[in-house]
Formats: structure tokens, sequence, C-alpha cells
DNA sequence: CTGCTTGCAAAGGCTTTGCAGAACA
DNA sequence: TGTTCTGCAAAGCCTTTGCAAGCAG
């Protein structure tokens, strides 16, 4: 339980156990920055982080918002959600999952538990594997 | 998926055919930059699409390619698929199919006949509809 | 010490917009 | 003739980068 949460989040020390495990050497911004991030599942941009972590009382720059976000992207403890051609989201849940994505209102949900079956795939082309699969569930009041 | 769908490389009169079905006013740079979409299935963001369309000895400005991909987007000739961080790509094929992406190389695949069975999905917000779906499936060299 | 990391400001790159002229109905 | 569309250039916006100063080990 950390600063910033009620029931969810990851405590400092919970956090640099996180980041020996995947080998992110810890330094104040990023530490901070997960703390915000890991407070509960989530979605956020570059925008709300650096927003939140400074309303916090620290001060964090945008760019190292950015370099943080796309390292820890990178090493696996967050993910990138391609949703919306504005920006990117971190989703800071990175266990297998699925989105939902309400256009009208802009929110976005996680489908847990929901796995897909990729053996009716055709063939990859040699020599490669699957990294990631992204579903997105788009609704709307509309109809289609 | 409608009857233009799965017919390609369009002459002009399928293509008014098209607009009258899609209510597109029909102007030389739409119907110049909708022969060039439609030769194909493919994937093209607004650069290549500007540059195909110049290159074929028409003239079309760089703001009327993005006014009409939006537009065509919009009234569902096209899909926007959002994959790369770095530009939009327009999907000339707009039957319902999925994606791999090669993120190596950037080659971008379309998976056709497999449907994904959506009835395991936890119940929408009442009066919404899912109006499209969006699978991506990325491969590498990379393990994963 | 020696190499990472940070932060500011400036640059980059895709996309949108303002507005005058052209095309269309 | 009124409306819509086009095109140029400029502006916008998210993101990255260059570089000097500050930490981590």
């Amino acid at each position: 339980m950390n600063k910033y949460s009620d029931d969810y989040g990851l405590d400092r020390d919970q956090i640099l156990d996180l980041f020996g495990h995947y080998q992110i050497t810890p330094t104040r911004q990023r530490v901070e920055i997960a703390e915000y991030m890991f407070r509960r599942p989530q979605h956020l941009s570059a925008e709300k982080i650096l927003d939140g972590v400074n309303q916090g009382g620290h001060h964090v720059s945008r760019a190292t918002v950015y370099n943080t976000m796309g390292l820890f992207a990178n090493k696996g403890l967050v993910r990138e959600v391609l949703i919306d051609r504005e920006r990117v989201f971190y989703d800071s849940n990175n266990s297998a999952h699925h989105h939902i994505y309400n256009v009208d209102s802009g929110e976005l949900y996680d489908v847990e538990g929901v796995v897909l079956d990729t053996t009716a795939l055709p063939n990859l082309p040699a020599g490669t594997n699957i990294v990631d699969t992204d579903l997105i569930i788009r609704i709307s009041k509309q109809k289609a």
C-alpha cells in the first residue's frame, strides 16, 4: 500500500523488487512514476502520468516520463495500447487481457479471462513468433 | 460486408457507384484517391497515397488526402488501422478480418476467415453495441 | 570516477486548420 | 449563385533529441 492508494498499490519495496526482476536501475523519478502507475490497473497517457506524479508533490519532467514509460514498455512492466490516434496509453495491467473501448466516451475497460485461440491462424513466416496480441472491441451507442 | 468489399481493381464507374452507395460527392481528387486505394486490398499511409496518386500523373494535395481518407473512413469505405504510433494506415479491405504485424519489418498482413467468438465477453454497458473489433497479432524474430 | 539519467528547450513528424480561389449543382 | 471542395502554408500536438548538469554504483 502506498501513499496514492487504498487497496491495490505497490509499496516502494515491491517496486524495487519489480525493478530488480526486470533489471531496471531505480531512480527517484522511476520509482515515483511506478508508484503512480501501479496504484491500480489503469490506462494512462504520458500527460496524465506527468500531471499525476507532479501533483503528488514531486517533480518529474516530461522527457523523463516519456523515457521511463518507453523503458517500462520495453522491459515488459507495462503495455502500450494504441487505440486512439491522439496519443499512446500505457496499461499497468500486464497480464494477458483484452480491451473494450467506448468510442463515445473514450473509456477503456479491461477484459480478463478471455483467451484467444490462435491455432486457427495461418502459418506465420518462418522464424517468427507471436510477441503480442491485441484485441480491441470498440463499442458505441450507435449501431455498427 | 457488402457487394463492393471483395471487388478490387475498380474502374471509374464502379467507384462512382461506390460513392453513390456511401453518399460521397464525387470529385476528381476523390475518384483518383479511390482508384489508387482500391486497386487491391492494401494498407497505406497518407504519405503513400499522396505519392502513389501523384506519380500516376495526377495532382492531389496532402490536405486533400487527409480530408478524403478521413471522409472515406467515416463513411465506411476504408478502415483506419492503428498499429504503429508513427502514422495511421488505411485499409482498403473492409470485410471482417484481422491483422498480423511484423514488428521487425513493418509489414502488415490480413487474416481472413477467422471469426472471433464474442459470446464469452462480459455484458456490454446498457445501450451500447460492438461497432468494430480489431485483432492485431504482432510477430517478430525475437521471442516474446 | 565513469556511465546512466534527468531536464530543459528545441526540433521532428504526422495531421489539422485557416482562408482564398476553384469546382460543382 | 450558394455551397462544397481543394490546396498552400502555417499552426498544432504528441513525442523525441541534443546537451549540460546531476546521480548511481
